[in-house]
DNA sequence: TATCACTAATTAGACGCCTAACAATTACTC
DNA sequence: GAGTAATTGTTAGGCGTCTAATTAGTGATA
């Protein structure tokens, strides 16, 4: 079928480079009390506007715990604020504040220069086939998962790109 | 030069692939009390033998402390054993029990399996290229890395795979 | 209208990862 | 040989993520 070491070094690479992003893009912003993490969720907002914490978890594709704590940390310096919903008591829309919008611009633009250097001397059709390769691995890996959990089997919406 | 929205999609498919299939093959081992992370450790003592814990980190690429977590974890369930080294007491010699010799041909087993599941459709050829893609990336971001935060600029020691 | 099922957000607890700072030991240097 | 520098493993503290369980609010129904 498939050469194992060659499936084997793929994942690999993917998971050690995973974790190099996020510390390198930490330590550019951690100054400021950032993360990449944070950073995703500040853009998200920038693009799409105020949502509840369930469609934060659902575009950011997380659990709503995570949303939870997340938020916590960035309503903490004043960047979000969770504001409460007519008509529905349990529903939280959360929003950027003018700060966070600040913020998000300045991620966004540092996010765009370092991807740039990061994907210097890949071309664009390259950079295409990786990605429509990690995309069918990505819904392989969902499909996989909703087959394990989720017994219940609901019909499953498709993820689509969350940051910019 | 290169498409913003194609390098931010490229990220984002790459960063949520990687958290799904760590929470994928968790929920898989979840019960024996392994995760992804202690599968990766078992699996490279198996193949490369004892290590002290500065060799697991570099052979993992994560930082030392990283490994003393990790390693306290599969300690406590007695799948490896900390050895003192003859004539340098600072040393730790790692190395599998019999029971972590066991725990990590199951793992390995599975890892393969799982990976064969995932990568379903995807020919070598596409494989190869985007292994190619992921690590050239891979490169970019620990030469950004050590241009950022190494500013001793000791020569770079190169990856290579750690998991079969 | 009282109950029962569902949904949104949260808390609790665990693991993985990081940086910073530390203790013990060894190596180097004068 | 004494003092300093480097190395090894560790602890402390923080963030991100997950699952399981809890709390509050909504809706449907008998």
């Amino acid at each position: 079928m498939s050469d194992p070491s060659l499936n084997a070094a793929f994942f690999d690479t993917m998971i050690v480079m995973n974790r190099k992003l996020r510390t390198l893009y930490d330590a550019h912003v951690r100054t400021r009390g950032l993360t990449l993490s944070r950073a995703r969720l500040l853009i998200m907002l920038a693009d799409d506007g105020g949502k509840t914490q369930t469609e934060i978890a659902a575009t950011l594709e997380i659990e709503q715990p995570s949303v939870v704590s997340l938020l916590d940390g960035v309503e903490r310096k004043g960047l979000v604020a969770r504001h409460q919903v007519e008509g529905d008591r349990r529903l939280k829309r959360v929003e950027l504040t003018e700060a966070g919008r600040a913020e998000a611009l300045i991620l966004k633009n540092f996010a765009r220069d370092l991807r740039e250097t990061i994907l210097d001397g890949i071309d664009n059709a390259q950079l295409i086939a990786a990605t429509r390769v990690l995309d069918h691995v990505l819904g392989g890996i969902t499909s996989e998962l909703e087959r394990v959990s989720g017994a219940g089997g609901q019909p499953s919406s498709r993820r689509q790109a969350a940051a910019s």
